[in-house]
DNA sequence: CGTAGCGAACAAATATTACGTTCGAAAGAT
DNA sequence: ATCTTTCGAACGTAATATTTGTTCGCTACG
């Protein structure tokens, strides 16, 4: 789909300008106004902005959250290193709880032929997860987050509450050593919270971005964590703090 | 895609037959034999059968459910009418629980841009209501089993007994007056039954070849359940029998 | 060790999707 | 009320993806 880049530009344009005209953004991309206006529509079910008579205006709010349709996208290498890195962290029959977020589900991608027990906490990850024949998938109780399908809420903490895993692979928004594993959104933190607390070891995923970043909701400190997988681009001045924290870094 | 109704013609060949040679099936659908065993490995995917050198043979045993992917098609027509039927039958606002099954699926669709609130017992009806905005979306947890997708075990019933329910819309393989509602899976059947016991009102969908089977696993009597909707082949006689069991009766 | 069947690789045909253009209708401006 | 602009449905075309057929070296089985 080379429609991929040109949907990226046009959020680009009215993110950073709040609001953009049809004819405006027909002049950047180079598409013909009609497509624009097939673009705006799609975006505009996504979430991400909303239409008006002449052009939309962006619905992202500066420090929130981009949509997971864009962030799948970003650094996806780097995010399938960090997931053939914690595949190899795993052991064959293990029991594992698997967060939601875009680096997870490429972990989900990497587990697909393993023999394991997997329960993951996205119905993205549930999806990709469906056909495997030889692992075991559970999947918790909850209320899909809209877009992310991050499942969050009473059934899912009850459903973690009446499980013991050997790992959780989690992921986060932000995680440095001083403000420890934080994310964006409450009830997420909360699940991760119990997700973490169900587990016997806990294995971060982080690209080297969140690693100077913290985000509103605290869900442990980094001395909890026993692994973080972050990709080359970290620095080790981030590295080194969490390692003197007592977990193990790995770049890849 | 043309090669939906090939499928069908080798799944039926080769299940009538028990097996069935690579050259018969490529000169039986005029296709090339090339094309047959690009079919056969489908079709070996989804279980239905098994390959041997020269041909394959049928995995399917008479008696046993077809797979999923088979029954969506069958009866499509009747079972859009009957979901439409069921979709009548139920309030904006409500609570409802979504039994799993080619009906309740139908059922999932039409209800995608309701104003109500529904669990879903089947991963197909989860991912048709995931990107219904209006809609509220409770996932229960559980084990979704293979091509299926229905959800079952301890999670379910847990997460079913924490709920409580306006309407259940129960599908089934056999609904008779006289051995009531009947599923072919024992895990099924507990589950549908914590289902019907946390819900006020029961509406049971179910094609008219239903209503002269029963099938192993036993759910609950016709007398429990407040509505049947079946399709306007079902003979009077086992309507008027259902009727008497005090079951309001649709055909559609 | 020969033969029938297999499946990878390439090529052709076909279906699907994306895109642009036109045009009648609707929204907003004057 | 009328005019202008934008919208979006409908259609045709181009690009792309999927399906199907053919060839050919390889493998399993007799």
């Amino acid at each position: 789909m080379a429609g991929t880049d040109r949907l990226r530009q046009i959020t680009d344009a009215v993110r950073s300008a709040g609001r953009a005209g049809v004819a405006e953004l027909a002049a950047l991309t180079g598409a013909s106004e009609m497509t624009i206006r097939r673009d705006l529509e799609v975006l505009a079910e996504q979430g991400i902005l909303e239409r008006y008579r002449g052009g939309a205006r962006s619905l992202l709010l500066r420090g929130e959250e981009p949509p997971f349709a864009l962030r799948t996208q970003e650094g996806l290498d780097a995010k399938r290193r960090i997931a053939a890195e914690v595949a190899g962290l795993i052991a064959d029959g293990e029991s594992v709880v698997l967060d939601s977020g875009t680096t997870c589900l490429e972990v989900a991608r990497v587990l697909e032929h393993r023999r394991l027990t997997v329960v993951p906490l996205s119905l993205h990850a549930v999806n990709a997860l469906a056909g495997a024949a030889q692992l075991t998938l559970l999947v918790p109780g909850g209320r899909p987050r809209q877009g992310e399908l991050a499942l969050t809420g009473p059934l899912t903490q009850a459903s973690l509450a009446a499980l013991r895993f050997d790992t959780a692979v989690i992921g986060c928004c932000g995680l440095t050593a001083a403000d420890g594993l934080t994310a964006y959104d409450l009830d997420d933190a909360a699940v991760k919270r119990a997700a973490i607390a169900s587990s016997r070891r806990v294995i971060a995923v982080a690209e080297a971005a969140k690693l100077t970043r913290t985000a509103l909701a605290f869900v442990t400190a980094a001395s909890a964590l026993d692994a973080v997988v972050t990709d080359e681009t970290a620095t080790d001045e981030e590295t080194d703090r969490l390692a003197a924290a007592g977990v193990t870094v790995r770049k890849v």
